[in-house]
DNA sequence: TCGCCTCATTGATCCAGATCAATCGGCCCG
DNA sequence: CGGGCCGATTGATCTGGATCAATGAGGCGA
């Protein structure tokens, strides 16, 4: 590990989601109760950090890198019910097992509190909680609007949604002009959480290529030439009036 | 209003969801800040009570009846994402508008909090802000168990997923033995949670009804036989391994 | 009692996406 | 440099659920 990077995993007031995570609402007296319970964990692209009903001991925040949450049903059938992105929460405080499999899709660094004590924190500390709650709002928003793709979208409409999704999480993201990023997903994972099969997703990507919605460099990397395009071909409202 | 159903409204200590809704971990002094806050509203099914994007000044919660959130795309296909049954809360302090149109199915009964009172005690009471995030993380489960119904199970799975949803919630639900019940939808309504058309439904209710799964009086009230055998038609597992 | 309206059922046909199958292309390893 | 592997693409065919269409059945007002 660099100094840099040591620095920069010790530190948090100079930690890249610290305005974001679960932390962000925290004094710099509550930074530090937090820096005590605090630990983190790094892990390979393709390594599973914890298999659904296994007992988990703490919570998280993704620094960096890609996961995702996997529901299996006995017969193998799989849907993706949630991508982590960096600075996203991980794991239910009051619970003692996993609901999901939770996957790392590239490498992948988390910033873990063992439970007993965050759990205590919770209680007394409503900053956290509060910030907490609203991320939970948060991700209960984007699973609805991701139960409208699911329920009633095409299979372009849903890759064109994804896409979306992805391009608007990066961190240099402006919604007009051009955007270009790397996919943190294989053609099987978006299948998985698209509820498609990974022939229709390389059909479909094929059809948004064909049609100047995107171009690809390779199978991940991607470039968006105008966003108010993709919006269209993912059925939403291109000047989304978005409520705060 | 008769004198026992006035009674009924005004009163927490009797109400019929004080030990499951966001109130339930109050104590009484903590109760009587809320009955300032409190009035109640009823609709008759059929009924929008908020529109999307409408202003909403109130939280409630659900007393009687049941609602749904509904989600709607500029073209008009539509997807319920949610359900709101006796004790669901319904709104998202810290926001101003509605994000989904909510609509009564049934005649419902509400208990509605004027927002800025309610944010105000949500800051000063942590009782309500940890059961709330309590059930915010409830509901986010569901979601997402619903993610995996619109994206992998067939139409018949589906449906037999919504009708154990529903028998489940009954007040006097066994697991094992006959369940009987009032479905609160319309197989229109029942498409649109289920990402299906209402042709789509109707045949597959019959097609429950012929394997002996359900059968029907009416076209609202269903008798369960063997509640395994629906958890089976649903392709979940009957030994469901349920973590807490 | 009749006629209408709403909700539901059932039938016939169509098509988007699944399934089965062959091929491609980059990459690693020997 | 060649072979094998993994992920992705593309083609051919099949099918579950959508779509289009007709009919049924309860409830309610005139």
């Amino acid at each position: 590990m660099t100094v840099a990077t040591k620095s920069l995993l010790s530190n948090c007031a100079d930690c890249p989601i610290r305005h974001r995570a679960v932390c962000a609402r925290c004094e710099a007296d509550e930074l530090a109760q937090l820096e005590e319970i605090k630990y983190y964990r790094s892990f390979e692209a393709g390594q599973t950090i914890v298999w659904s009903n296994d007992r988990m001991d703490f919570v998280a925040s993704v620094v960096s890198g890609v996961a995702t949450l996997t529901q299996t049903m006995e017969d193998g059938r799989t849907q993706m019910v949630g991508l982590l992105l960096p600075s996203d929460f991980v794991g239910r405080p009051g619970r003692k097992g996993a609901a999901y499999d939770i996957v790392a899709t590239t490498d992948l660094i988390m910033c873990c509190f063992r439970k007993k004590p965050f759990e205590k924190m919770m209680m007394e500390t409503p900053h956290i909680s509060h910030r907490l709650l609203e991320m939970t709002l948060d991700e209960l928003d984007a699973a609805r609007e991701w139960m409208l793709v699911l329920g009633r979208k095409t299979a372009r409409e849903k890759i064109a949604s994804l896409l979306n999704i992805v391009a608007r999480r990066q961190p240099a993201f402006s919604p007009h002009g051009a955007v270009v990023f790397d996919l943190p997903l294989t053609r099987e994972a978006m299948a998985d959480y698209l509820g498609l099969t990974l022939e229709t997703v390389s059909r479909q990507m094929s059809a948004l290529r064909k049609a100047g919605v995107i171009s690809l460099q390779g199978n991940r990397h991607v470039t968006v030439p105008d966003m108010a395009r993709l919006m269209e071909a993912a059925g939403d409202d291109s000047d989304g009036g978005h409520l705060i």
